[in-house]
DNA sequence: ATGTCGGCTAGTGGCCGACAA
DNA sequence: TTGTCGGCCACTAGCCGACAT
């Protein structure tokens, strides 16, 4: 006990009290802050935890055990949500705790209500809410704001227009509770509306920069308004191969203003693996979201997972997808088709998860770069609506067998598919699977509905059962299994019967497969492996005539990185003539900007 | 498991992964920005812990158990030091990592070096230092220092005085390793030093206010200039009766600029619980320490303070401390005599504790407000050294009796002294403390060098070894103790045998004390119970046209205020005309100041 | 020797309409 | 409709010597 040698801090200091506290946030205004991407859950709702969804949203690398990696998810009941605000970022983000609910059902305390689902309970009409990406003018010059006529007309109040000019302060309170105020006028030719006193205060005071997304809500009842904040992050390189190893060490990520401008997730990986670890056991474990385009979800209401996953998801399957506008006022559909399935990425990890299983070719990619690779419960699978369906099921057939190709750790192509909550319902510790119910499956790559753990393919291996699944009338499969997702919400998890050592063991033949570029395109979907990629070079100690927490206006470098760079350890800086007079001026230019 | 029914936050947010590590720092360095008195110990040294010392270094109040309570100190080995800066505030603090030595010495791992005591290793004659306290002028004028000459001449590289004006710009690291760059200039008439661009950029960005010391440090060998901060603190109200329920609310303290200014410690009060705990099961444990005026060292070379507490402490015993003039250029020596001995101050906690155990009374109080109460390792007894040797021992003797006073729970009094370091030698389970090594003792309140644990009364009680100690003599006892103190380093402390159950039924007569106001005045030495206390009051949301995080000047109340305070829940603001010429100016002075 | 003040000035924060996309 | 720019104004950060302590 406590024999590390290595020198290390064993003691975090212990940071403002008060300030750090994540705040708690009205529900309908959280989610106005979040963006209705968002769906989450509610107490004492059925969901499904994503443990791969969680990893997203970790800050650093996790590894987790391959018990763990085995099962893509868990069956849990939502036991609290909490919607919070990140105190330093203003950025909102959902704690809630599950409890798995294991086959038995033992743990499950009083009926579950209703799946929540819907976004955020209602809650949200109760607020009108605008979100405008701030352009370089609004985040650098001269203080001032450019409110959107929408804006200025649907969130703030009326302005006195018989006043020339026409000017109000507006008393704005963001996510930790603090006032804002500004001035809002409309001035100019043309006329317009425009925030200016106390807007740059603001700018500043969040570190708010070019391309970050304010929301402004206003509580219909009261007429209250608030402000919240999504920013803007750098997508951070997938490195693979060497650069991998550079990025592997300890990170000496530059601090700007406080907080990591990096798109990766806040959450300690320690917590992930903490999740992952108690839900595996079935006890009560905390999962932290925090909202990001491109970040998903990974606490689904249940009735929504599972319907989703029951589709019959194939390549070539016409999808759309409800996009909020960037303001929040309205929807916009878009359009594409399943181009791959995915299974991994991680070769041999979380085999049969449906996490991101769809590679989706949009038909305007430049619009969803974020979304080549989706969970089927965020789209909707167009063939269902009988308007839709333009696409001949032998076709879907076609695609299926050629779009799928696994990543085994042993070089084996399998894919393990399971009518999942038909065992659910049936499940039963010593007979594995009444594969009755699903009188319809696939040879080799089965386009069942919700694929298990790969766990499940001890079945799949027994020949008996293979034969009972003959690879056509998928669709009649498709809506038993919907059927039976809808009837008891009771119905468990099966995750204790997953053997990971029985996973290895599975061995399907890769006849029929046309192999896809699995691993190069999902790559792909974070970088391009023919850039060169962007890596976070190591802090280096600037000299500073400013405050060592610089913004990102400090950043430019002048005269002042000679002094490190050049390697001058005098502590007389020479550099300057003895002229007075004419050195004042190029002082300030090179240190005090 | 995880039953708690009240809604609290699960989950802390991630810091600033990197700017919140705290930061190593040179042993030498690091003992000019704490201050000349300061004494740490070295690894392998042995040393004392001291719980109430702990206490005093923790943020929030700390409810440790009676069994804790009754053990003030212990017994330890470093196993490890670090020196390490506040990534926050600048300031030092040392991380101990403390292995308890138990009676049977098993953990005990090779020998202990000899007690480091002296300052800092050596490391500190590597470095001069100069600190400054900032007066208004230096933190909140135009933007300039004034050098005192000697920091100049002793400290900072020579000027070249053939120029006009003479002007060089310095450059200076602080303890973060972040470099600043300071123009230096000899001007004004009368000439004097100047610190100026570069200044005010050090003092905003350090949030420094007046009364902060800045401490310039020069490493000897390389030249190298550093600077640290000793920051000025409130001290904390000590509250009483109906102010101390309004305090033990949860604390909304003032956010300003990050950190507190409120006197107390930095330490999480569970950091307490867990160090006393683990000391008490033997466990290796961790104390932080942040050196501040006022609080002491809780982490003691074992031979100073076996050394001091062995002295035959009595009221009227002449004391002299030795306190580094505030630039930390030369000592000064104050002078005092003990008021009296304090146990306590909580009844029935920590008896027989000698921390803090000498009230005294300086001959310039005025100078020494935080050294009400010192610790007997801090000071020297001047009756020790032959020529100070004025005060007869029958006058001591007398004193003795007179002064002390002991505060038990049960209205008891009993003051329970014993030979330590001898019991600590002699000590055996089942023969408890061999008092013929201490030929001299006293009555009832036995001024006998280090006092034991309460616990101890069990052998008081005991008629014939209260025989053994007769109360006189003590001066032979004294020398013994401290021969014997330094004969064995392998010694052990007696907790184990400490059972808190027993310490209730100590009951000494109280024949022959004289009630000192001990209490009373222990208060005092915080705050005049006379004076109205100030109370933090509860953050109360501001309006904000400035940042959320306010410094001290933006906490100056303009109309701002009122937004709040009058309950105008309107989002309009309408307390401005809508002239807009006339108005330009006071809404600048409303909201932006 | 050095703390504080008032004066002065350069730099810039920030409000404005013009204009273009 | 709204993003960006140049103009311009006013404020203030910050350097200075004077002067007092």
């Amino acid at each position: 006990m406590e024999s590390d040698g290595q020198r290390r801090c064993h003691y975090q200091p212990q940071q403002q009290q008060q300030q750090l506290q994540p705040k708690e946030v009205d529900p309908g205004m959280w989610l106005c802050c979040a963006g209705s991407l968002i769906q989450t859950s509610n107490v004492n709702s059925r969901v499904y935890y994503f443990p791969q969804g969680h990893i997203e949203q970790a800050s650093g690398p996790v590894s987790l055990s391959e018990r763990v990696t085995s099962q893509p998810f868990v069956h849990s009941r939502v036991l609290e949500v909490l919607f919070l605000a990140d105190p330093i970022t203003d950025e909102v983000f959902v704690n809630y705790r599950l409890q798995p609910l294991n086959p038995t059902g033992i743990t499950y305390e009083g009926p579950a209500t209703a799946d929540g689902g819907g976004g955020g309970g209602g809650g949200v009409n109760g607020f009108v809410s605008f979100g405008k990406v701030l352009t370089p003018s609004d985040a650098n010059n001269g203080g001032g704001f450019s409110v959107p006529r929408f804006c200025a007309d649907s969130i703030f109040p009326p302005l006195d227009f018989a006043a020339d000019p026409p000017v109000q302060n507006i008393r704005i309170v963001d996510v930790q509770g603090i006032v804002w105020i500004f001035r809002h006028i409309y001035r100019g030719t043309p006329r317009r509306h425009l925030l200016t006193t106390g807007w740059s205060k603001f700018v500043n005071g969040k570190k708010l920069i070019a391309g970050d997304t304010v929301v402004f809500i206003r509580k219909k009842l009261t007429g209250e308004l608030f402000v919240g904040i999504r920013r803007a992050y750098k997508t951070p390189p997938v490195l693979t191969g060497a650069y991998a190893a550079l990025a592997a060490r300890p990170k000496p990520s530059p601090p700007v203003g406080g907080f990591s401008r990096t798109k990766k997730g806040r959450v300690p990986p320690e917590a992930v693996v903490e999740a992952t670890e108690r839900a595996l056991k079935g006890l009560p474990f905390e999962v932290v979201y925090y909202p990001r385009p491109g970040m998903f979800e990974c606490v689904v209401a249940a009735g929504k997972a599972e319907a989703a996953c029951s589709k019959h998801w194939a390549p070539d399957v016409r999808v759309k997808l409800a996009q909020e506008t960037e303001d929040g006022s309205r929807m916009t559909w878009y359009n594409g088709k399943v181009a791959s399935l995915v299974v991994g990425p991680d070769p041999g990890s979380w085999r049969g998860s449906c996490w991101r299983m769809l590679e989706v070719t949009w038909d305007e990619p430049e619009l969803l770069k974020n979304m080549k690779t989706v969970s089927p419960w965020q789209v909707e699978y167009v063939a269902d609506a009988p308007i839709h369906g333009v696409f001949p099921l032998t076709k879907r057939f076609k695609g299926a067998q050629e779009g799928v190709r696994l990543t085994d750790g042993e070089g084996e192509i399998s894919f393990s598919s399971i009518a999942f909550s038909s065992m659910m319902d049936k499940y039963t510790p010593s007979s594995y699977i009444n594969y009755n119910n699903i009188p319809a499956g696939m040879q080799g790559a089965r386009q069942i509905p919700f694929p298990l753990p790969s766990s499940s393919p001890i079945i799949i291996n027994d020949g008996s059962s293979r034969q009972r699944c003959p690879d056509d009338n998928v669709d009649i499969s498709q809506k038993v299994v919907e059927a039976q997702a809808s009837t008891d919400p009771n119905v468990a998890s099966s995750y204790e019967t997953s053997s990971p050592e029985s996973s290895s063991s599975v061995q399907l033949p890769s006849k029929g497969f046309t192999s896809f570029q699995l691993f190069g395109k999902v790559i792909q979907t974070e970088l391009p492996l023919l850039e060169a990629p962007h890596i976070e070079l190591p802090h280096i100690e600037l000299p500073h005539m400013g405050p060592p927490f610089v913004n990102r206006d400090d950043i430019s470098c002048t005269e002042c990185d000679d002094y490190t760079t050049e390697g001058a350890r005098n502590t007389v800086d020479n550099s300057l003539s003895e002229t007075t007079q004419s050195q004042k001026l190029p002082m300030r230019k090179n240190y005090a900007l």
